[in-house]
Parts: C-alpha cells; structure tokens; sequence
DNA sequence: TACATTACTGACCGCCCAGTCAGTACCTTG
DNA sequence: CAAGGTACTGACTGGGCGGTCAGTAATGTA
C-alpha cells in the first residue's frame, strides 16, 4: 500500500508506475485539498495531477473533466459521513445533555479535524457557480444532520430535561459555532497562525453556554461570584 | 445623481456618458457584487465593467489591475463599519443583557441585510489565495469586533448580571450564529429559496439562548456530566 | 462655431490552461 | 525471452481572459 505520491520532483528517477485502483482515491485528495485551498477556478488541473503523483492526461483517464472531478469530490466526501453519525446517536442511552455535548465533540473529532471538513468550505465558496450540487447538499447533508440535532433537542424537551424552545432555531444556534470553526480553520486560521482558534475549549464553552441555556428555568437572580477569567 | 448603471444591453443606443466621479464606487459595487457571487477568479473584468455600464478599458482607467481591485473592495467595505458599531456601543446605558441583544440584532440590520456582508464571504474564500490581506482583515475587523463583544460579556460578570466564563470562547459561541447566516445568505441561500433560513427569528432564538445561559446561576447538572476531556 | 481637453471605447495581443492523442514503457502471460 | 495489452505521458491546440492603446466623442472654453 505505497502512499508516497505527493513526491513529484522529490525523487528525480522515480520509475513510472502502475496503480489503477489507488488512483481515483489519490486523485480525489489532491483535488480536495487544492480546491479547498485555492477554490475551483483557480486550481489548474496539471497542479492537482501533480500532487497526485501523475501527469494531466492521467488526470483524464479517470475524469472526464475538471468540473466532473469537482462533483466526484463532493459525492465521495460526504458518503456515509451523515449516515455513521444518526446511528450513532440512535444508540446512545443517556441523558439528551450528555448526548448533546457528545455529538458535537464527536463531530469535531471525526470531521472537523479531517480533511473531509474541507468540503464544507469548498460547497459555500462553490455552490452559486454550480447550483445542481445546492440540492445534493441539503438532501444528504443539511437536512438529515439538522434532523438529528433536533431530535435530540426534541427529546430533551419531551422528557422534561430541557424548557421548551424553538427546536429549528435552536438548532442553528448549536451548530453554528462548530461550522464557524471549521471554516476559520480552512481560511483565515490556514494563513495567520494567530488566527488560530482554540477548538476544543470553544466547543467545551459552548456545551457549557448551551446546556445552561435550554436547562435553566427562567431564573432572572444572578449569581455573585464574579471570578477574574476576563482574559482578551 | 444618475442610479442607471446596471442596464447595460437595456438601452440599445444609451449615449456615452462622462462621469469621472461616480465610477469608482460603480465599479467597486459591481465587482463586490460579482466577487462573491462567483469568486475572485471565476469573474471576469470585463462583466465587473459591464455590469458597472463601463467597457473593460475603463475600469483599468481606475484601478490597476484586478487584484488592486479586489483589495479595493475589502477595503472600502471595512472602512468605518466597525467604529460605526463601537460608537453606538459605547453610548448606551441599559443592562448588559439589553445590550447583547441589540447589538446582534443592530448587526443583522447594518451589516447583516445590507450588500457589505457579502464581504465575509468573500474574505473566506478568498485569504488563502492572498495572504497579505489577511492580517489586514484581523486587525480592522475580527480584533475590534471581537473585542468589543468581549467588553460587553466582561461588564456583564463585573456587574453580577452574568456569571463567571471564559469571555473569549463565549463571544464566539455568540456571534457564529450570525456570520454562519451571512455566509448561508450569499451560498446554499442564494441558490435555492427552501434554503432559504429565517434570520430574525434564529437571532431572536439566539439571543433568547444565550442570555439564559449567561444568567443562569451554576445549576447542579442533571445526571452526569463529563466536565472537560472525557474522551479520547 | 472652432478648438483643446480628456473620459471613454473596443479591437487587439500574448499568455495561460482545459482538454486531446499519438507515442512510451511497464506488466503479464506464454 | 518475446509479445501483446494497457496504464501512463507530455507536447500540442484552441479558446478565453487579463491587460493595452490608438482612436472617438463628450464637455469646456472662446
């Protein structure tokens, strides 16, 4: 299973090789990487073809052109991501706060610190040049992940854990943050590294922002006891 | 003040016009508007200057080339737009709450509605392809921005009414919700109508939210839960 | 009306890049 | 080792687009 293919002008004499089946594969992280990176329009297809190790015509051996790749780029990124995490979530036996907090962190771990996060990027930058992906998106990302938040929510609400709210609302209030992080991550935070967000503790204080959030009965007493955190 | 620009093949035998003034700010709209609909690099000159109702020749009369254009976009678009808001802030006099809320609520309707946040999206997009604005970026608008925020959240502990958090990562978990609907306006939004989400009410759902998490004093959690890394 | 000034035009140039294809070299099979 | 099949290459092309500039027409001045 060779993975050196990004060498290019590494290894001068590196032989021509054979590799059929590894490829797709590698040609599709090339291009996810490089469109996730410079956008679609400006990545030139030799560029892409390169860091996969081989020449353009190789490229079109496996593509029939550079906006099919785009597609087969989204398609191959977004497959099975949605459905792992429903069952997930469907299995899960504790309280809604617990599973709440859970899935977000999860959903950081398993998509935010990918490369597969890049996607999301890609699809806001790209979707007004190529609107019959706009459908795609929403019919296999969008709609079943907001489902899923907001069935938990939803239970939450139903067994008493949670005050009623506006469960669509609320929803985009949850995610946010996590898509926010994953767009800094990809723009800004790749340029500056003090762009650089702290993911982690922002998710936690999120949990932490959100669960009190929904638990709280609305109670107007504030607390006194004013620690000194203010940091900034 | 002559507003009729965009007509372009409206008008069959439109005599040629001589408005030095006008046309850079024409020119700037134009391309804001093209930019973020479809990319830097998939915009062509010669549509900015068409739809600017100026041939390709001109718009090179008034900025050099398109990257300057650009630039010029960013810039123009940033200038004022955040003292404007740290001016209003600094003026008022209500609870910390109060505030909170109208200042995301000021934000949707001064930035928010208005053509300028399509530069968010654009600036995401964007950075990575031009490194050097994006320290620019972070000074005249994350930093401020963020800082004025965190001064609101910061008076808020001082004075009882919030309880104690770590300011920085909570004014993220505040304002993500609206850019991430900024950036949904100018992508899935702009292409399909049922993505179409409902700003008001998600900022009032929002507000809603995260005020009762900030007042909430620390309420013994339900069940339990997992503080920090319980992970891996 | 005649002339000078200059905002504006659009045809033109050269580079760049998506997509092609005749040829090359690797592998398998005997 | 010979030969056939095919994965792979890279030089080539055609169109498109950023940028230019000699010319045109609107405006100001007399």
């Amino acid at each position: 299973m060779p993975q050196r293919a990004i060498s290019s002008a590494a290894s001068p004499a590196a032989t021509r090789q054979r590799r059929k089946e590894a490829r797709p594969q590698e040609l599709l992280d090339a291009a996810l990487d490089l469109f996730v990176a410079k956008g679609f329009a400006a990545t030139r297809c030799e560029e892409v073809a390169s860091r996969a190790g081989v020449s353009k015509g190789t490229l079109y051996l496996y593509y029939p052109s550079k906006e099919e790749l785009l597609k087969e780029v989204i398609r191959r990124n977004v497959v099975n991501q949605i459905a792992e995490g429903i069952e997930i979530v469907r299995a899960f036996e504790g309280s809604s706060s617990e599973l709440l907090g859970n899935v977000l962190r999860l959903w950081w771990e398993r998509v935010g610190e990918t490369r597969a996060s890049g996607i999301l990027k890609l699809m806001m930058s790209e979707v007004r040049n190529f609107p019959e992906i706009a459908q795609f998106w929403i019919d296999e990302v969008t709609s079943p992940a907001d489902r899923m938040v907001a069935e938990i929510v939803q239970r939450g609400i139903d067994s008493g854990e949670f005050r009623p709210v506006h469960v669509g609302d609320v929803v985009h209030a949850l995610i946010s943050p996590l898509l926010f992080l994953v767009m800094n991550k990809h723009s800004l935070g790749a340029c500056l590294p003090s762009a650089k967000l702290d993911p982690k503790a922002i998710i936690e204080a999120q949990i932490d922002l959100i669960l009190n959030g929904l638990h709280a009965p609305p109670i107007a007493k504030p607390a006194k006891k004013t620690k000194g955190p203010g940091r900034q």
